[in-house]
DNA sequence: CATGAATGAGTGTTCATTCAT
DNA sequence: TATGAATGAACACTCATTCAT
């Protein structure tokens, strides 16, 4: 039998006793969800914990405060962030191909999800801690995006007759899939689907006619 | 030894009896500053009032609950952007001063903060309440859009051969504002500007390249 | 259990809204009652509250948390020990109803009650906090102490043949009560009676043989 | 019921020190620690339990519950009081000597400060649960005190003209050693040696020119 | 048997909201 | 109307106690 989800909203008042790190994980995924549902204020430790499969009590005996929560989350999605896949554009293939696989990483994919929900953590909680979130911006979202902008340089620099690009340059080359995320976390899924489908598209002609040509 | 009260006013605790609009503004002046400094949650209805000159009991006699005046006050703060004088594409003058002109109006300016926390607003509000948020968007924003978006057509009509517009190539056009007003909130005002400031003029050669054509 | 305070002890949800300064005292004495009875941390605000004729948050609105009801309790009761009327041996009358008279302060009558209460308290919480209550015997005890040495001694050189005490010697005169108050406090109200009046009897009939003199 | 300890007490020859007992010492050593510092609200098991070097789960294999535990420490230090080296005024030797080993015993010695915790214990106890402390009265403390009584009046039928002692008499003889204790309590250590030793002479010279007789 | 994860019943405190004055 | 006392419903956090391993 397969163990059960991590989210058991059943309420069997069966006690279920876990590894340490395991429930502490669960307990990191409950408080991700909640925290960029409802910002640190509106967060409940209850609600947490019972999204962790535990109770108030259970999840202090792994955390000592809904603070010290807050602050291990924060540490643990600064990492992630930075050592994921480092994405290229394949060097080979047509333009077009390249600008989609280009497009495809940056609206949705599997980890959409997961990045969506804490960009909407940090959005929601830079008022509280603006310099806990500058401190991620440069620790982590910073490389991670240098390495973005390496990347497609390389990629003009070898088939295109662009020869170096401004931050800006490459900013814009991004902005549309921001705002994508804007409408995602607004006016959420299925609304804005057809959004978001319609700024991809127009994000892949802009790109085409910017780069195809010369 | 000198007495100090902790609520130490400038003036002795008086009972000044306003108008009532004046004191719901005064009320809805606080509220922006607690709601956007603090978040829904974590604003107080005490500091409000006591922002706004008056008692805790003193608000409830112009909104109804603290749901009420959150309400109220995303009626008036969007209101506005509805309303103001509606930017058009001035018909006259080079391409260049209406894309000069359109940009100002996207980018900074006095309201930008102003903008800012309302964004954040709605952010956090999205999580907590998805169809009030999905109500705006429908009722306040989209028109807004529409509005831009027409004057943007009728404008090129006029001056190039584009013919019509999808909502998608608007978003475009807008996208690299909602990405500066990303660094904006995210790393903040003074290391944000340089950022957005290339962003901006990386948008505005993108935007003559992409109309001026042909 | 004891009488009923002042307040109405039964439970109609009437809300009865007092003068701050009443409703403080209403609290006050409820907390002297709670903290003596059960320690510091025995008490609960919730009973303090109840005792008091509000709620538990209604209570917060006169004290800020319940160490500070606690301090204030402390400041308040330190207070009347001094003030209250200073007893003086009536220089004029027999030995023995000068006696009587000191014995009758000394052990029981109106305001023993409430002594005792304070007593209790400050040997409870002597453990918990021995500096405020080494503050207490600084500012409120050894002065009332005092006062009543330098009337014992002031009736002795006019009446006997002794004409110096040392504090021991005043000290001795008072402890029989000490122990009276410590039966009192420990196996209560009713067995205690017999004992303590024995203790007294004996009192009286030392302090008479030893002033008598001679 | 009485203790229910795991060693057998059907054979009593096996007196092994089990590792139980040892443990179950330790306990109880830091419970007195703990509740003669905290009082029994104030105290937690967590910090009983690590004082004895094991876990809270632990320390249930001993003893049930805090209050059993709470229950045994006074059993424990209840004991002691009635079985220690029955004092005797000797019979022998001059008033002077009986009457200072008479005080010496009251008086504070190595196990004063034990005294002093057990007394505090049950003045927070006595608001607690009065039935217990009076129950404790009954069948440790006036024992003991009867035991003191005979031997105080057996002692005196031989050398001096008193023939009976009331227990208000008895319980003068030893009430400045309650005021002393009291002293302690209250203005700690230092500052109230000086206090109880001033208080001690006096006793003595009381006692003896009481007894010293006619 | 001892441990650490887990729990239920509080406990102090806050806060949006009401009501009598 | 405006106020301040009062309330009920949380909420973060604690603790004595249990249970699976």
């Amino acid at each position: 039998m397969t163990q059960t989800s991590k989210t058991d909203n059943s309420s069997p008042r069966k006690r279920t006793r876990l590894p340490s790190e395991v429930r502490r994980q669960y307990i990191l995924d409950a408080a991700l969800d909640e925290f960029s549902m409802s910002g640190f204020e509106g967060a409940t430790v209850e609600r947490i914990a019972r999204k962790a499969g535990i109770t108030k009590a259970g999840l202090y005996a792994h955390f000592t405060s809904k603070e010290a929560l807050f602050e291990a989350l924060l540490d643990t999605i600064m990492l992630p962030v930075v050592t994921d896949d480092a994405w290229v554009l394949s060097s080979e293939g047509t333009l077009e191909s390249a600008v989609d696989s280009f497009l495809d990483m940056l609206y949705g994919d599997s980890k959409t999800t997961r990045r969506l929900t804490i960009m909407r953590l940090l959005l929601v909680e830079s008022g509280r801690n603006p310099q806990r979130v500058q401190q991620w911006y440069q620790q982590s979202y910073r490389p991670y995006i240098q390495k973005r902008q390496r990347a497609l340089e390389s990629y003009l620099r070898q088939h295109t007759s662009h020869t170096t690009l401004t931050s800006g340059q490459i900013a814009l080359a991004f902005s549309p899939a921001v705002l994508a995320m804007f409408w995602q976390m607004i006016i959420g899924g299925e609304s804005a689907a057809s959004e978001i489908a319609a700024i991809k598209a127009s994000h892949r002609e802009v790109m085409l006619r910017l780069l195809s040509t010369d």
